[in-house]
RNA sequence: GCAGUCGUAGCUCAACCUGGUUAGAGCACUCGCCUGUCACGCGAGAGGUUGCGGGUUCAAGUCCCGUCGACUGCGCCA
């Protein structure tokens, strides 16, 4: 018999069915057995009883996690089981045969309990199945899916980067070394040079994939490896076309969210935000001029934010302005990297900007210097070599319109869309210093 | 890398501050009973080198030192 998914049972009350899936749980009161089978579509409640001897013998056997494969009947349940609560609460399957597929090992702990991060991590290939991993990921799923829909729909071109490059990094964050290439290549920290170079081949692009970062940190918001959302557009006036690109994405984002992702945002209890139709914004020091009046704690002089500042100016921007959002522009030209944009008022400042989002930082972009001339000149004046970079010069050698864009860590913005202490919540696989999977095998 | 907190049953925790007989609970597991549960219920049972190493003490899960690991925060970043 052909398979039915779980979702569509309801619409086959007194007709005999099949459908496959788990065992999520089982209430065996002897005679009645109940069992609650769990496929990709949601939930049903089965009952095994007695008549069915077959099939009531194998339900003893059933555990939690078992695959299986189980016809039967489709009744609607007496009046005083219904449960409003639960989907498909109204009906129940009457189990006359189940073949079973794959058993399980016992669990070490129940499915769907409260388990500490350590616990989860070490047990991933069963923790990813509990519901809130589902909707975590679900979740993940629709926030690339929109970005990916919403660019797509503004024409950008997607691209793959390479994560494997060259010596030539961009600086910042330290890079693992390769040891197959002579230590004389590394695993991209950024697509930032390769997107570059794409601008000047379909002028807007984007791209959705892994980077590296070798540092050392122990944080709820860093990871080894993370997923960057990526894009990078020519011909824009300055990085304001990029905050506004940033701004509609946004809103297109929550939207479908909202759309498709209700139920999961219920489950984790955390509200998707309304994204303003534009975000606020200011310049770091008039936020630190903020900061320096409301806490009294002079930070004038600093280069960026500290965690506790950005944390602040969230705050600042839901209560001054409503918004779970906020950009914060003109970093000093000293703390950017040297493909930064000079602000033409003021050269100590870049035209870049960051966003905030309930806390953290999420995505960093501005405006590139694409002026091949300026550009040699800025990486020396950063004490690096322009010889190391001649491959990535040649896209500004050639003509390179004025462009900029933004890198966006997926894992952070899903975590905050979500309400998660931890990025590694909302990490499949997490990679760090001492956790990569297996290698950790105790 | 630094700082703080933590590490006790398969899981989540109690007992630690104030050292003292046999280290407890809930869930999971095993066995028995149960025809309306949906976190099913009831009864019984099994399950521990208290992360590891050292020290203090008549006596250490408990106090001290070291070490490994985790979490939180910081630096750096998305």
């Amino acid at each position: 018999m052909e398979r039915t998914y779980i979702k569509d049972l309801v619409g086959k009350i007194g007709e005999s069915v099949r459908i496959a899936g788990f065992v999520d749980i089982r209430r065996d009161h002897g005679k009645l057995i109940f069992i609650d089978f769990r496929d990709v579509t949601g939930k049903i409640q089965a009952v095994a009883v007695p008549s069915h001897e077959e099939a009531h013998e194998a339900a003893k056997k059933l555990r939690p996690e078992w695959v299986v494969s189980v016809s039967g009947k489709i009744n609607k349940r007496p009046e005083k089981m219904i449960n409003p609560d639960i989907q498909n609460g109204d009906i129940e399957l009457e189990i006359e045969s189940i073949e079973i597929l794959s058993e399980a090992a016992e669990l070490p702990f129940e499915k769907d309990t409260e388990l500490n991060l350590d616990t989860h991590l070490d047990y991933l290939p069963l923790t990813l199945r509990t519901d809130k991993s589902k909707a975590i990921f679900k979740v993940q799923a629709h926030i690339v899916r929109a970005f990916r829909e919403f660019l797509t729909g503004e024409n950008f071109t997607e691209f793959q980067s390479p994560k494997l490059i060259g010596e030539d990094a961009e600086g910042g964050a330290n890079v693992f070394s390769l040891e197959y290439f002579g230590n004389k290549a590394n695993l991209a920290q950024s697509p930032q040079f390769y997107k570059q170079i794409m601008v000047a081949v379909f002028e807007k692009v984007f791209a959705i994939g892994n980077v590296y970062r070798a540092e050392k940190h122990s944080t709820s918001r860093h990871l080894n490896e993370y997923t960057s959302l990526d894009i990078e557009m020519g011909f824009i006036a300055s990085h304001r076309d990029v905050m506004r690109v940033t701004n509609r994405l946004l809103v297109y984002i929550a939207s479908e969210l909202r759309k498709n992702c209700a139920e999961e945002f219920k489950l984790l209890g955390s509200p998707i935000p309304e994204v303003p139709k534009e975000i606020p914004a200011m310049k770091l020091r008039e936020a630190q001029a903020i900061i320096t009046k409301e806490t009294g704690k002079d930070c004038m002089k600093e280069p960026d934010l500290d965690p506790e500042q950005e944390r602040f100016l969230s705050e600042y921007a839901k209560n001054n302005f409503n918004s779970d959002f906020i950009f914060i522009t003109h970093y000093p030209t000293s703390k950017r990297p040297m493909y930064a944009f000079e602000d033409p008022e003021d050269p100590n400042y870049t035209n870049s900007f960051d966003l905030l989002f309930r806390g953290v930082e999420i995505a960093t972009g501005g405006q590139r210097i694409n002026d091949y001339e300026k550009l040699v000149e800025k990486i020396k004046s950063k004490g690096l070599d322009p010889e190391k970079f001649s491959f990535y010069l040649q896209a500004f050698k050639y003509g390179m319109p004025p462009h900029g864009g933004f890198g966006m860590g997926l894992e952070r913005l899903t975590a905050k869309l979500l309400g998660l202490h931890n990025i590694k919540e909302a990490t499949l696989f997490p990679r760090e210093i001492n956790r990569i999977d297996n290698l950790l095998s105790k």
